[in-house]
RNA sequence: CGGGGUAUAGCGCAGUUGGUAGCGUUCCUGGUUUGGGACCAGGCGGUCGCGUGUUCGAGUCACGCUGCCCCGACCA
């Protein structure tokens, strides 16, 4: 069964749509007929399934335990901690009523009006609340912590526009909530849990980021800091991919969570809480992907190697499978991905172009030429160079080429990220470049007033302050007053 | 919730001064093809978003409603 597959709008023309094309050409996923909802196709849950398994196994590693929590939190859970309401009102669905019934003409079905619930139910934009209740329970003494869960869940922000996986009304995510002993245990677990994050979208997705920590008015609502990886698209606005929060006692004291410390004194718990979403997904395609189409990770991509077979009989055909049925199995044998697919409903020409959209990283191709040379031709999805090699080797060649593949991406991502970095000290000359993208390093007072004009005049916001930047006092370019660092300002989605 | 669009086959679209439904593509069947998105022939598929009105007659005109898209506010 052959599908559509138009070309795709040019990166360069409109990359919002291009964007959205190759989510739903490379069958990834699409809108859903549900509001702001999201269906993540088998494809692209391959590919999520197999970022949960880096992320859980790196968690386990840092002493994390998986559990799970209710989708549905009592209202009144969430107004315990004043910030946190506020942060998440105004985007709560919300139950109202716990039964349906038959409507008067028989033909539908209407909200029984005697089923409303006494107290509504929020279904979890997070689950700082719930989580923190329950904590109440299981902390009582300072031999029960650090408390170090995670669950894998859905949550739902009703957002105003949605976009597939940078912005949905229900997202599937992670959400890791622990609960410390003291103060300088929780911040350490906070930046962590955000060397783990960055440790997996540089090394994984292949995807540089920038760690830092956010400023105040950008800071989780409900935390004391917001730790954070930046990464940038290719049309140079950021992507926050990942947070980490230190939540200091603001939920221990809101759900009442005490334990008697050493010293046998009461003490309301410390907390961390910190997730990465679907929104990688995102990250991932717009960060490698091209004009053809998607370019995977090999250490991300459901198949790693396709190999297709080219012949004109079915004599040919035998010969090629038997010959390929060697290399397909030398290539598993090394642990690879490998899909045979000598399908004969669709020409050579067509499965070039469709594992290309779907970016799997090496193809193999085999001919009654090749079978005479004893050769294959391998091409790279990444620079899409084709070369003809013997079979004699090709197992190791292709692990070689995997690695080289994963290595070449991230620098090029690296490269073009860097290249798009600018230092800037003068306020006109940053509303002139910043609309065309990119990260641009300024001084900053402190002040929520500068931030806020900022944003109001140019659309962009301070994504954070960089770690790893030598950082040197200056004058902000905005109020003309002292700063003591540089912050990353761009525009974000 | 403000401002602007749009609604016709699974998808993308055309449809003139009102005259009874069309193109491309997908899909199905058969054949020829197969080293970069094949070709030929045949076929399936539509209460023209919903409702009311004007008219001998409405996809087309008027009014109302609804959905969706784009631009704001909000945002992992």
């Amino acid at each position: 069964m052959a599908k559509e597959l138009k070309e795709l709008t040019k990166r360069s023309v409109n990359y919002s749509e291009w964007y959205n094309q190759l989510v739903v050409k490379a069958d990834l996923a699409e809108q859903s007929d549900v509001r702001g909802c999201m269906v993540i196709k088998p494809y692209g849950y391959a590919i999520w399934e197999k970022i949960q398994r880096v992320l859980d196994d790196k968690f386990k590693e840092t002493g994390v335990v998986n559990a799970y929590f209710p989708l549905l939190i009592p209202k009144s859970f969430l107004s315990r901690e004043a910030e946190h309401v506020e942060g998440f009102a105004k985007e709560c669905a919300v139950v109202t009523h716990y039964r349906l019934k038959t409507n008067e003409s028989h033909d539908g079905v209407v909200v029984d009006p005697a089923a409303k619930l006494e107290e509504e139910l929020i279904i979890r934009p997070t689950s700082e609340t719930i989580i923190w209740n329950t904590y109440r329970n299981w902390i009582k003494s300072y031999r029960d912590l650090p408390v170090l869960c995670n669950q894998w869940c859905n949550v739902m922000r009703w957002e105003m526009r949605t976009r597939l996986f940078l912005r949905t009304s229900e997202f599937l995510w992670q959400e890791g909530h622990t609960a410390h002993a003291t103060r300088e245990e929780a911040e350490e677990r906070a930046r962590l849990m955000l060397r783990v994050y960055a440790d997996v979208v540089e090394n994984y997705l292949a995807v540089p980021v920038v760690q830092g920590v956010k400023s105040e008015t950008e800071r989780f609502a409900g935390a004391l800091d917001t730790y954070t990886i930046e990464a940038m698209m290719q049309d140079g606005k950021a992507l926050q991919s990942g947070t980490s929060h230190f939540l200091g006692q603001n939920f221990g004291r809101a759900f009442d969570v005490q334990f008697l410390n050493r010293e046998n004194r009461p003490e309301y718990a410390w907390a961390t809480s910190w997730g990465v979403s679907t929104r990688l997904m995102g990250a991932l395609i717009m960060t490698h992907s091209d004009d053809n189409g998607l370019v995977l990770p090999p250490a991300l991509a459901p198949t790693q190697v396709v190999v297709i077979p080219i012949w004109k009989t079915d004599e040919q055909l035998a010969a090629i499978n038997a010959k390929a049925q060697g290399v397909v199995d030398g290539l598993r044998a090394r642990g690879l991905s490998v899909k045979y697919d000598n399908d004969g409903n669709k020409r050579p020409g067509f499965k070039f172009a469709d594992y290309e959209l779907k970016g799997v990283p090496v193809r193999l191709v085999m001919g009654a030429r090749d079978l005479e040379n004893g050769t294959v031709e391998v091409m790279r999805r990444d620079t899409l160079e084709k070369v003809t090699v013997g079979l004699d080797g090709i197992e190791a060649y292709v692990e070689g080429l995997l690695k080289d593949i994963q290595r070449n991406i991230f620098e090029k991502a690296r490269a073009f990220r860097d290249a798009h970095v600018y230092e800037c000290d003068d306020y006109e000359d940053f509303k002139r470049r910043v609309k065309d993208g990119g990260f641009f390093l300024c001084h900053w007072d402190g002040s929520a007033e500068t931030e806020a004009r900022i944003k109001e005049e140019t659309q962009a916001t301070i994504r954070c302050v960089p770690f790893g930047y030598e950082q040197t006092p200056g004058i902000d370019m905005v109020s003309g007053r002292p700063a003591k660092c540089r912050v990353i300002i761009a525009r974000a989605y």
